[in-house]
DNA sequence: CTGTGACTTGAAGCGCGGTTCAAGTCAAGG
DNA sequence: CCTTGACTTGAACCGCGCTTCAAGTCACAG
């Protein structure tokens, strides 16, 4: 017999809500890992649902899987890898303001009256930063051939 | 002749940082469309770059290409779509708070002295919330790259 | 007329994040 | 013993958002 306190694999995907091909993904990508086996199935230690919270959290932050693989292995000498958390520290800050401007602009859009609604004014004016951003870099000064 | 204020694909593409290729497949997906040909190449109106700011914002808010085409062809008494913005506005409002708690977990994790990191309380306390969320089951969104 | 060279097309390929599948293994039950 | 049924594996496949490729077309220079 496998010591009691562990999760079945199944158990784990259920109360995690992934599948579990996915908590095998993860496992084989170094993100979990399992604390032994019952038969042939997996057993994890109850603090794997912590870790897949985090992974889920940094997930939708838009880090990819062996981002978080790395961020996961961290140690406090590792400054390197401190240096990359506050550098996505700060590219979430951009995320947050393009994010919060988009709410906006949907907010505007779902009751604006303009036809068609791209060519609402308002709508429009919450892109303009963004379009700056897209100008950056541009020889070209005047637009007629 | 092809009338001249229209902007070739070739400039469209270095003044909105975009790959020629990118802007065939919006257009092939219905995002943007061309005015007219010079020869064989596409020329485009020059609000086109507008559309394309909006575009990239939308991307990076996270939506597919096609909900942006949906959202595109918008008009005002197309109340489903309206709805379905305010609903995006909210998704959005969540994705807001969760790239904050992000935001803050790495700025901590940037600085403390925990080993490993995962184990550091203040750390782990960031997804207390998300891992609620869990349990109450979610279809998981994504953000891009 | 013949390059040249930037465009055109549709189709195939890529990286990501998984899911699905075929085939195999195990523990328990009848 | 044999079956059942949930798991195991590696490999193939999927959808997304493009990019790349092969092959073709065009305008213009010489």
């Amino acid at each position: 017999m496998v010591v009691e306190s562990l999760l079945d694999i199944a158990e784990v995907a259920e109360r995690s809500g992934l599948a579990p091909s996915a908590l095998r993904f993860y496992e084989n990508r170094g993100l979990i890992a399992s604390a032994g086996r019952n038969g042939l199935r997996r057993a994890y230690r109850p603090d794997v649902l912590e870790r897949l919270a985090l992974i889920a959290c940094a997930r939708g932050a838009g880090f990819t899987i062996a981002e978080i693989a790395r961020f996961l292995l961290a140690t406090p000498d590792d400054t390197k890898l401190r240096a990359h958390m506050a550098e996505k520290a700060s590219a979430l800050e951009e995320d947050i303001a393009r994010l919060t401007r988009m709410r906006d602009g949907l907010h505007h859009a779902s009751t604006c009256m303009h036809e068609p609604l791209v060519e609402c004014p308002d709508f429009k004016r919450t892109f303009e930063s963004s379009a700056d951003h897209m100008r950056s870099g541009t020889p070209d000064p005047s637009l007629p051939n």
